[in-house]
DNA sequence: TATTGTTATACTCTATAACTATA
DNA sequence: TATAGTTATAGAGTATAACAATA
């Protein structure tokens, strides 16, 4: 049988993730990053420095990719009411109707995928997987 | 209880064994995207057209790619034998330094967040895991 | 004709360092 | 002083289209 070794799964798994989420991105004429963007904003505005830390991004590497998103009209900075240094980037109309779209297709893909196990495996690699999470880091699992 | 369902949790695992690959790269003075096509290289030569395939870039990408991780004294080219307009990539002794020692600390790493799962539920994660890969492309587990 | 790979070009992505403005 | 974000700059990553050489 196949014997790739635990660590192995994982990062074959995060590629074919990857790719998929990729391949939807561009079938929305968007890059993965600013598609991974739109994703992030889904549940309502967020300010920089929180955006930078969950993209794992420099500060200035998320000014550039903001400018994009928001030259591109997918999203716009509103300005932080409590902090006039900050700000929040949120989603525009066509930027919740992308988002929503990317999300859907990548969901739909992987629970696809999914199909091939039992609920039951199902369930439980799901289960393995929050915890796996949790201990790295509990905000990967909360939001 | 955390119910994040069975796409979100690949998606979210997806993203920390991502940022865990480049936090690795980073710390050997290499991009992802060069770590990454290093450690493909690991069990041998291989030619553009399957890495192409396996990095998911087009040709002209990984045309760049392969120049700087050659100027870099990483990798080189090699005259394919059989096919006068084909080369295959290898590493260089230094290329073999640098991929052993990003793919030790990612195994590492994610092993060590394996290490939160009790025996039985790690080899079941696994064995789902390739289950899943299987379906969608056989050629994932393989290699 | 089809395939392998490169070149030319134009963006996008990313980090470092220096900066402005507010806290 | 510290934090939020931008600007300037340089390099890396990527795709499209056109190309050369070989199969």
């Amino acid at each position: 049988m196949e014997d790739i070794g635990f660590a192995t799964a994982l990062v074959r798994l995060s590629h074919f993730v990857q790719h998929t989420f990729s391949d939807v991105s561009r079938e929305h004429e968007l890059t993965p990053q600013q598609a991974q963007l739109l994703c992030l904003l889904i549940d309502g505005p967020v300010g920089m420095s929180e955006l930078g830390r969950a993209l794992h991004l420099e500060k200035s590497s998320l000014t550039g990719l903001t400018d994009r998103a928001q030259r591109r009209g997918l999203v716009a900075r509103v300005p932080d009411e409590n902090d006039r240094r900050a700000c929040r980037i949120a989603l525009t109309d066509e930027g919740v109707r992308l988002a929503w779209a990317v999300h859907e297709k990548v969901v739909a893909a992987l629970e696809n995928l999914g199909g091939e196990l039992k609920p039951e495996a199902r369930a439980d690699l799901t289960a393995s997987v929050v915890r796996l999470l949790m201990s790295a880091d509990p905000a990967l699992v909360r939001r």
